[in-house]
DNA sequence: AGCTTTTTTTATCATTTGTTAATTTTTTTC
DNA sequence: GAAAAAAATTAACAAATGATAAAAAAAGCT
């Protein structure tokens, strides 16, 4: 998936907006594993993803995988972001990505120069708020089974590209209960 | 807690930018247990709580209470007020409240207008995004005593204000487990 | 291909949380 | 301030999920 769309899809800007994005954006590419963006750190990037996969993870005494990003979707540590203040996620990558890096210094500016990316990165954070409330009412509403049933029908793929422990920590439970839940609905 | 505070809270703006969205907000006062949002309805307006205090629930065979509102805060329905659509919550008055009435057509041109106030739109949504974020994680890595302990410690008000049903719901917890947790804290 | 490592599953038992119903306490109403 | 209604607690049992360990399956490596 190229910036262009990539961009569009978050929300829709004008010719010339957008090649100001663009103009700031370099492409990289990475290996598997490689660790993109570390918990108590200010990051100084944002990454929007071409191709490849990775998640999001908070580290205590286990690890909790609180997100997966593909292709399209933005890798970014919301506290470095919105606060500048270290993050909480480690961002890992779980296949060899393609990405579009995009220094946050230069995307503040264009928030202060274009109202266009203003509103673009208005809609940006709106959307990603929805995603993450429906999540927490759906953690709040359904029992594990219920989670892992809704993400195989909303993100099928995922389950083939994932390891299980990952996707059980992203459903809140243990990997050992996943293997339960669905040696239940065989 | 007036208007111009209120904004000001969620993201420093010019006198000019503030007096322009002070101008499109009127006061209204109403009475504890109305209905100010409905789920399943495009809603036009977004409130700013002068005083009192509200809750946003989801409805199914049970309720779940998933946000709470006091002084300072902003009401919105995120689905009508980011994508023109029905929102999934309810939002009850649980106190008499005073509050400052925006229209959210007015205010999407006032976006569209001033680069300042899109900005400060931006950091609403992105602010609103990691406290749920937040809040997803919690509740991925606490248990449930954890996460009354938590909500005792960053809002010990809610506990004098709210009755219990609803802390456990918002805990997503029943109020049975919740009532178990506070005596063996005892 | 064969060996090693990692991931997934299975089994058992412990703990947490849910369900239902009865009881007590608090709040509301007249 | 007494009666009624609503909210909170307690108890007993059920169901879901966690923890630990062992076995099986899959993936990675040379």
């Amino acid at each position: 998936m190229d910036i262009s769309n990539i961009l569009d899809r978050i929300h829709e800007l004008p010719e010339q907006s957008k090649l100001a994005l663009q103009n700031n954006v370099t492409e990289i590419a990475l290996a598997k594993g490689h660790i993109l963006l570390k918990a108590n750190k200010i990051e100084s990037n944002i990454y929007f993803i071409k191709k490849g996969l990775v998640r999001a993870y908070v580290e205590r005494d286990n690890e909790v995988t609180f997100w997966f990003g593909k292709e399209g979707e933005t890798v970014i540590s919301m506290k470095s972001y919105v606060e500048e203040q270290p993050g909480y996620e480690t961002i890992e990558l779980l296949e060899d990505c393609e990405l579009y890096e995009l220094k946050t210094e230069n995307l503040r500016k264009l928030f202060n120069e274009d109202v266009h990316i203003a509103n673009w990165g208005r809609k940006f954070a709106e959307k990603e708020l929805i995603k993450t409330e429906e999540r927490l009412i759906s953690k709040q509403f359904k029992n594990a089974s219920e989670r892992y049933l809704e993400l195989m029908k909303d993100h099928p793929e995922l389950l083939q590209r994932v390891q299980l422990g990952h996707i059980a920590s992203y459903l809140g439970i243990t990997q050992v209960s996943l293997s339960r839940i669905r040696a239940e609905l065989k």
